[in-house]
DNA sequence: TAATTAATTTAGACATGTCTAAACTATAGT
DNA sequence: ACTATAGTTTAGACATGTCTAAATTAATTA
């Protein structure tokens, strides 16, 4: 059995898997969970007996078959959690995370799997990120970020890379949600800063920001 | 903020003092908690310094004004949770007691309230246990243990006074269940236990089983 | 009332997970 | 190749909550 902590880390080291060279290093893993590179290191020793990551000191750390499992399916529970409470209690997206945070934690495979099956196997999270399915296998999606987007396209927000409150605050404050579509205007060459058109009102983006928001193109 | 291990330490204490004249004893805690007297007393320090329960050495204990209060609360969430998963995942009312154990938990008051509102402020468990309102206050409710009743009266089961899987598996195989009508046949003297007619068929259970079930006469 | 017993508490140890401060590696720059 | 430094790990301490074993208190019985 893993502890909630064990498990806070298999999801740090999944997240920072996926953007850098599939490893993560102590410091990286630090920062994501708020904690000091020193209790890292002590954890990192434990998951290592455990089987569930291939670590070797000071040359970072990848998950093992194992750990990564046991990674996605946090993932998936926290995923389900944040379409039930934004889904079925109406919360804003911008609220659920501290809650899918605790309830991704809460063992029990038939209930993630009823859970599941009773909000009708959604494929995407009220962010718009990907849900694996039972199996741990992730929807697949042609999403890229915004910022890479030529000028004069339209495309559809699919998701956002980030969950912070404050981001997801300013995303409502210039009406971007998931399914809202983008048509890009002008793409300034000194900062990459973005002037679009949203739901018929120009707005500004910075590259920054654009670089957080994933679309389809249409 | 309080800890998992406080929280389940105020529920056992709740749960106790409802039985017994209004304070619990740290063995029965520790029975309850399936842990040693030794760690009670440690635990019970520090609730008190909390000003969560009020603690004099060697003579038991009792609930603060809020140590109740966050104790009902727990229970509240305990409950509504056991209506969610019952209602809407269809789980079988043996088989929520561990999963609600873990979700009672989850700590916003927001959640809760809006759960509540989710399943239509239900007034009692599936077991029939009573769930307190957002204020803490518990449903009246004239409910009675089934070895009460006098010879040849009907009655409807309300609830239940364990939610042990065993028990619950037995109830389902005499065809007990919150909303039964059962007519007392025979009271046998020696033994209390009890004949009775559930859903037309001659059933007999033990003074001990009857007193966990509990009726409103009607 | 004194002695036995049952209940409770303390003392000291351990496991988990965190921290600070100090020591150690790896690597980049010269 | 050598050294400065950034990144990482160890050592030792602490907080929480648990345990065993020993000491203490309360209650009961004679």
């Amino acid at each position: 059995m893993s502890t909630k902590a064990e498990e806070n880390y298999l999801k740090a080291i999944f997240k920072l898997s996926e953007k850098e060279q599939n490893s993560a290093s102590t410091n990286a893993i630090a920062e994501e969970l708020e904690t000091k590179a020193s209790s890292v290191s002590d954890m990192l020793k434990k998951l290592s007996e455990k089987n569930l990551i291939h670590y070797v000191k000071y040359q970072g750390v990848s998950l093992s078959k194992l750990g990564h499992s046991l990674a996605v399916h946090i993932v998936r529970k926290h995923r389900l959690w944040e379409v039930f409470l934004v889904n079925h209690l109406h919360f804003k997206w911008d609220e659920v995370h501290d809650m899918a945070e605790q309830l991704e934690h809460i063992k029990s495979s038939e209930l993630v799997n009823r859970l599941d099956a009773f909000l009708n196997f959604p494929i995407y999270d009220p962010h718009g990120d990907p849900i694996p399915n039972e199996n741990g296998v992730f929807p697949k999606s042609k999403a890229i970020p915004l910022n890479l987007l030529k000028m004069n396209t339209r495309s559809k927000v699919v998701a956002v890379e980030k969950d912070n409150p404050n981001f997801l605050n300013y995303l409502d404050k210039i009406h971007v949600s998931i399914g809202t579509i983008i048509e890009i205007i002008e793409i300034n060459d000194f900062d990459y800063s973005i002037d679009m058109n949203i739901d018929g009102k120009e707005t500004h983006i910075s590259s920054d920001v654009a670089k957080n928001i994933l679309i389809c193109e249409l």
